[in-house]
DNA sequence: GCCATTACTGAATCTTGCG
DNA sequence: CCGCAAGATTCAGTAATGG
């Protein structure tokens, strides 16, 4: 049974009404400053910290102890410079009594096309990861990633009888062989995330892959644990909860993006008894 | 006729003897705070900023209205949490008058080993761009790329020496050839640059690829112009800037590390006439 | 010359233990 | 109780060797 519970309104407000240190991990990309100015009335970069506290407040409340919350978010360009209020949150954040215990980057494999004169195209986001504890939950073992090169050019030189002596075979010898190298060789990652951005899903514009929270809610949390994404925006978050049976809490401002969310999870959703939506 | 000029002292002292508006590119890896403690007397995460700030002072000086400022750091986990330094140091920097213009992502693909039970392994680095104004030099097709896998595997087999040849003596046969074997499918890069760290290279260990330097100072600089690195460590970006036909001053505290710089020059002069190295 | 194999080395960071 | 030193852990390149 998963439990997916969407509320339409400010997560400001919201939140009120989660109780303290019973969230799992919080993942969410909110509005970039200026960006998405018809839903969030376009908070000015030079105003960003100041609306985005009073919020991350109520995140320190009802994250556990143990729980991690992880922030996709970019700077963008005004004036022809970075804005420097991704840099100017991390600190606030921390004196708010949050650790910043790391940060991934998301390499975006294809970023957004263009030429500018005096910059590239921008091809990677941060995933700043903050704690309320030195020590929280972590299970590196759920994200380990094939080994690198070596193997794979080792794989290579099999010929195709090779290749369906594995695949019809898997009592031979040499089947077990590479059965062993594909099983033993997996690696832990870095903090360099390597994943496609996925097409705009349908009214919502081109946002984060599925994989990426998906990433992080094996690596933070277990099943039936409570993930929660104060900006849902096209419920990407929601999605990866359900796809992982965890539970989840989703809010957004725009009741459009709500509907659209609680549409794309009945799509997804095999068996009437696994999936439980409720809208408040 | 290549003029690399190397100097050894503290940059603060020994830029004062720079004139104002002379430098196209500074490309520097200072050192991290606390790291190299031998060395540089090992500046204490807390007061990094404060360290670096007189001597970013003088780098606004010297630099040409049109050049480029090019900064590789990282800040090092203090206390199991990503210290701030680095992300005051920006806004500091602002304040004193520079352009944040760009962060560019350095991956490196052979990051250091290691587990631990909160973070995964390290494999990015800051390579933050400055500028004095928002119009500068740039000359963003001579780093273009080639695309897709042919194209890999042959440049693969292209030994260091040609790319150099290509890069450095545009007019030669040679150097034709793979222009136009690649002047095909080429593309212009993002601000993710995928380089493997060099290490062990017969005794000196380069911290930064030559590669990495070379990036920079084709795409920021013209033939003949000078670059600075008030942080010389190794010496690659002067090796770098050699290798491209660019003058460079070299400036690092330690005679150990000047000395290497000399030899390593050296060793990779083709000819009497083309490079002059002199240790002021 | 072309592969396959082996040895080696990092701007790392957490934990433990000693003074 | 705090600061510092040493140990344990871990992976992708690069160069050198061998067939």
């Amino acid at each position: 049974m998963c439990n997916i519970e969407l509320y339409c309104g400010d997560c400001l407000d919201v939140l009120q009404n989660i109780p303290d240190n019973s969230v799992d991990l919080i993942f969410t990309s909110p509005p970039y400053a200026d960006r998405r100015k018809n839903v969030y009335g376009g908070i000015h970069p030079d105003k960003y910290v100041e609306w985005f506290l009073p919020r991350a407040e109520q995140f320190l409340r009802v994250l556990k102890p143990t729980g991690s919350f992880v922030l996709n978010i970019k700077e963008r360009v005004v004036n022809g410079e970075r804005h420097t209020y991704v840099l100017e949150l991390i600190i606030a954040l921390r004196k708010q009594g949050w650790l910043w215990t790391e940060e991934y980057i998301w390499h975006k494999k294809n970023c957004y096309p263009g030429k500018w004169p005096n910059r590239f195209r921008d091809a990677w986001e941060r995933l700043l990861h903050f704690t309320k504890q030195k020590k929280f939950k972590m299970f590196q073992d759920e994200v380990k990633e094939p080994i690198g090169d070596w193997a794979n050019t080792r794989l290579k030189h099999l010929g195709k009888n090779d290749v369906v002596r594995f695949n019809s075979r898997s009592g031979s010898g040499f089947g077990k062989n590479i059965a062993n190298w594909l099983g033993k060789d997996l690696v832990y990652p870095t903090n360099v995330l390597h994943m496609a951005t996925e097409c705009g899903y349908r009214g919502h514009s081109a946002v984060f892959p599925v994989k990426l929270p998906e990433w992080f809610i094996k690596l933070f949390t277990e099943k039936d644990d409570l993930v929660l994404d104060p900006f849902v925006g096209s419920g990407t978050t929601c999605v990866a909860a359900y796809n992982l049976g965890r539970n989840c809490i989703g809010i957004d401002i725009k009741e459009e993006y709500i509907d659209l969310t609680k549409q794309r999870l009945e799509e997804i959703r095999k068996d009437e008894e696994i999936l439980n939506v409720v809208v408040g």
